[in-house]
DNA sequence: TAAAAGTAGTTTGGTACCGAACGAATATGC
DNA sequence: GCATATTCGTTCGGTACCAAACTACTTTTA
């Protein structure tokens, strides 16, 4: 399999996707796809852990913290519901996450006056003092993760990403 | 930000991006690699939700259990120190889901002979059979998700993420 | 206008996951 | 040859995360 891939120099392959070859070439799988998603897990995986690792945990925030922090930040506030979306979390997850958020004082919660059963989330002056902080180093961070790409090749990550999630959306 | 973008054409962008730019544009940030590496979070966990929900919640696996039965079905066997690198767990969390998995008999444990501190991990005949049958839908599964991309773009989407994966390493 | 249906957030029970502390087995230094 | 350091896997305490059941509120409907 190794020996007859087309545009595909095996000599970049990660040792896993080499190993996945030898195990299944001879089979009929859909191997483009395979390559193609799975290496989003790895990319994830890898990334996620190093940026709870080097850049977040110093301020206390799990990824997903960040993530909620950064949302209100970009959106200025927005209803739980809607959150839990774009953070992509069940809206259980996101009530405990919020109650801790809110003990440590970085947001905060009012129900709308017009429907009691809504609820308007928003980042107090300390989480917006805490994003404002802690983004450009997870802007860097992002640099370093990238680093290896030009420009256009970060662009076109992007769409082809893009483009995939869109695709399971 | 948007008017003076480059190749990137702003209708092709997510919401989420959209929004972004609105709310930092006029900011000095690295938007090239936060829209490349953003979109990898995005798109994991979009596929990630659909693949446990829609190929591997009737087969009572997480996503995690997946991996671990692929990543032994493509090696045969694996000390647990290097199965939990592959599957990016911690030591501690893969005996845990290594206990579920054994319960489930599904995977087996033997101590190495030559140093007892080890453990070897394979497959049981049942767990075999389980990921021989999951994986084919998995597959399949891959295709759909990533259907809206060409072959070639496909490659390339392999090759960008394992160059961000090899740095993030 | 009152019952039924729908909707939003919370609670609950359970798994997944991490880091740190631990104990057992092996390797190393003197 | 024995203490020390190292290296395994496991255990422990805690957070993150989900799906399903639940509560409170609102809308629909008759």
């Amino acid at each position: 399999m190794s020996s007859d891939s087309t545009s595909t120099d095996s000599a970049w392959l990660l040792d896993a996707e080499r190993d996945v070859q030898r195990r299944l070439g001879g089979k009929q799988f859909d191997f483009q796809s395979l390559d193609a998603i799975a290496n989003i897990y790895r990319a994830a995986a890898a990334i996620r852990r190093r940026a709870e690792g080097e850049v977040l945990a110093p301020y206390g925030l799990s990824f997903g913290a960040f993530t909620i922090l950064w949302v209100l930040w970009i959106w200025d506030d927005m209803e739980t519901s809607q959150l839990a979306q774009e953070c992509n979390l069940a809206k259980g997850t996101l009530t405990g996450m919020l109650n801790t958020l809110e003990k440590r004082g970085l947001v905060e919660r009012h129900r709308l006056e017009s429907d009691m059963r809504r609820m308007m989330v928003c980042l107090t002056p300390d989480g917006e003092e805490v994003i404002a902080e802690v983004f450009p180093k997870f802007n860097a961070f992002e640099g370093e993760m990238s680093a290896g790409l030009t420009g256009p090749e970060k662009e076109q990550l992007a769409d082809l990403l893009r483009r995939v999630t869109k695709n399971a959306g």
